[in-house]
RNA sequence: GCGCCCAUAGCUCAGCUGGAUAGAGCAACGCCCUUCUAAGGCGUGGGUCUCAGGUUCGAAUCCUGAUGGGCGCGCCA
């Protein structure tokens, strides 16, 4: 209908133009609003605002010679636009016939499912890339936003078209993994009966036990070394006056040495493939899967390569020791290093390395999401796509900021020390996957949330996820009861009569759903998954204030049967629009 | 100190990328109600869109500055 008016507009100025009333070169871009307020009709366009300063003329004079034009057209084409008035400062307001508003109900009903869906993206290649939290430990709840929100995101873009890779980049190499294996050990020299004092610096977390419960399974006594030995000539630990850095890095050191290559990587794979196979399992128990699980472990010998060409391009330079990367030619605030003068590259330098992988697999757009607080490595990513000669306009990053749980009005405070956090799965477990997963996109990305646990919970219409299931349990419910009042829903009948449907809440609903494909296009488009819960939460709200004020299991068939369909479009609206926020849609509450 | 993000009703948030009289839901207040199983329904009040400038036919929206809040400024990952 959007296209159709404005192909409406485009002729009606054209005409003009021919007839000498608008300049020639004057070619506006045609915008077609949905109108806010019903009395301004169904859509409005402000064509002749736009044409008032080019033409020189008032607004209101062009609008009144368009709207001429356009109404003679539109009502010689039949397509359902009714009326064009003139409004405001020289707004066009279109009026829709009430036959062409309810032509959605069919549209719907027949396309099911694909209903909203569209090819807008036209098959591009899209990665997304979220969560990607180093595998050291459980995820926490602050993973869970970068989680739904990135599976919504990749799932909207999908559904418009775009051929979308989700992606978990697994931080397998660097020294924090070294740290989780060597906490794993000396985890597992304890159950094993040595006595000595953990590591300040190590992982405390109780899945470090259960891993070297693992171990001690798996290898009995083989790995164990006596506390005497692990610990002599260690330099002491932060609390006994030491630098735990130094003493940790001494401790992994000192546990490659004691257990040989082959069993270190034992100990350390045993801890990666438990840690991401948790990930794994949790983020599957919340509906998020990935087609690619890249390791970073996997780019090591491409870091040299990636290293040697900006090198040779002029990017890098020697200063006390390290090679450094010039990233502030490209506006980032200061030089960065790539390799440390003990000869290690830096995470840095495997980013680089992993952003050129990226662009090499053919992505158009590449799609960051990236917690808050990793805000200050944009702008040297960029740079060095830059200076490798890539475009850093296809890389798109999303700061998540963080959110905030409460229970009722109480702050649930999280602390990553030590081990204790709330888990995503905690969270899941508490609230459901729905609530948690609606919850987590109900706002911007880049706004602060407060996550109410005791809202997400609650079993009331105060709660959106629940407000809009039982939107969807309500139509299924009419349904059971025409079933066991012996009756059927005629599909065809209703379809045919829905020009009995003549109230102002059926008229609303119909355009609400009319709507659905523009919202879906749109929070793909601008990774805005709150548009669509915001959709789903207002035509809820409709389709409940219709149910409450009429019936729809009425004694004459036709407009029950038209009722009906009304209300198998919403419920189809509705599941589709929960389906891509990963909520279920049940029959009954 | 420098950089990024945010600021809209008492609270939690929308505001369709610059349009018409800034909207929902809670909470408050006032009526109605006992239902297609539905934890109710309808209505009212509530705003200097943090502040000050600027851009233009037109600004909550764009630009500059200020204020307040969040976060970041490692040869960690």
């Amino acid at each position: 209908m959007k296209e159709y008016i404005a192909g409406l507009i485009q002729s009606a100025v054209d005409t003009l133009k021919a007839s000498g009333e608008l300049p020639l070169e004057v070619s506006p871009k045609i915008t077609i609003d949905n109108t806010r307020d019903k009395s301004h009709g169904d859509f409005a366009s402000n064509v002749a605002l736009t044409l008032a300063k080019p033409a020189g003329k008032p607004p209101r004079q062009i609008a009144e010679r368009l709207c001429s034009i356009i109404l003679e057209q539109a009502i010689a084409d039949k397509k359902g636009v009714e009326k064009a008035e003139i409004a405001g400062p020289g707004f066009i307001n279109f009026f829709v016939s009430s036959a062409s508003s309810f032509a959605v109900v069919p549209e719907i009903l027949t396309s099911g499912e694909a209903y909203g869906r569209s090819n807008a993206g036209k098959a591009q290649k899209v990665q997304v890339e979220f969560v990607s939290a180093n595998p050291t430990g459980p995820l926490h709840v602050g993973h869970g936003r970068g989680a739904a929100y990135g599976a919504t995101v990749a799932d909207l873009l999908s559904a418009v078209g775009f051929d979308v890779q989700r992606e978990y980049y697994v931080n397998d190499a660097g020294r924090q993994m070294n740290i989780l294996a060597t906490s794993i050990w000396l985890r597992y020299l304890e159950l094993q009966g040595e006595t000595f004092t953990f590591p300040c610096n190590g992982y405390k977390g109780e899945y470090v036990y259960d891993i070297a419960r693992g171990l001690g399974d798996d290898h009995g006594d083989k790995l164990r070394h006596g506390a005497a030995t692990v610990f002599e000539n260690i330099p002491a630990d932060e609390p006994a006056g030491g630098d735990k850095e130094v003493h940790i890095d001494a401790l992994i050191a000192r546990c490659k040495a004691l257990l040989g290559e082959e069993n270190y990587l034992g100990v350390f794979d045993s801890g990666l493939d438990n840690i991401v196979g948790d990930i794994k399992d949790d983020l599957g128990g919340f509906g998020v899967h990935y087609q690619n699980w890249f390791s970073e472990k996997s780019l090591s010998e491409s870091i040299d390569g990636v290293i040697d060409q900006l090198n040779k391009s002029g990017h890098l330079y020697e200063k006390e020791g390290a090679l450094w990367f010039r990233s502030t030619e490209f506006g980032d605030d200061k030089d960065r290093v790539v390799k440390r003068d003990n000869g290690e590259t830096t995470y840095f330098a495997s980013d680089i390395a992993y952003h050129k992988n990226k662009f090499e697999r053919g992505f158009t757009q590449v799609i960051n999401i990236w917690g808050a607080d990793h805000h200050g490595y944009i702008a040297r990513v960029k740079a060095a796509l830059e200076a490798l000669e890539l475009n850093p306009e296809q890389l798109t990053v999303k700061l998540v900021q963080f959110a905030i749980l409460y229970r009722g009005t109480e702050r649930v405070q999280m602390s990553t020390r030590s081990g204790s956090f709330v888990t995503l799965r905690e969270l899941r477990e508490e609230v459901s996957n729905d609530a948690a997963r609606f919850f987590y996109v109900t706002r911007k990305a880049e706004q602060h949330m407060d996550f109410d646990l005791e809202l997400a919970k609650s079993e009331s219409k105060d709660n959106p996820v629940y407000y809009i299931q039982y939107a969807h349990a309500r139509i299924c419910s009419v349904l059971r009861k025409l079933a066991a009042q012996s009756s059927n829903w005629n599909r065809e009948n209703g379809l045919a009569k829905l020009e009995l449907l003549t109230l102002e809440h059926e008229r609303d609903l119909a355009s609400k759903l009319s709507k659905y494909p523009e919202v879906l296009n749109n929070a793909a488009i601008n990774l805005e998954p709150h548009a669509l819960t915001h959709y789903l939460k207002e035509l809820a709200a409709d389709f409940h204030t219709y149910y409450n004020a009429h019936k729809m299991l009425v004694e004459d068939e036709n407009l029950r049967d038209a009722r009906i369909a009304l209300g198998m479009a919403v419920r189809q609206v509705v599941a589709n629009g929960l389906k891509l926020l990963g909520v279920s849609a049940p029959e009954e509450m």
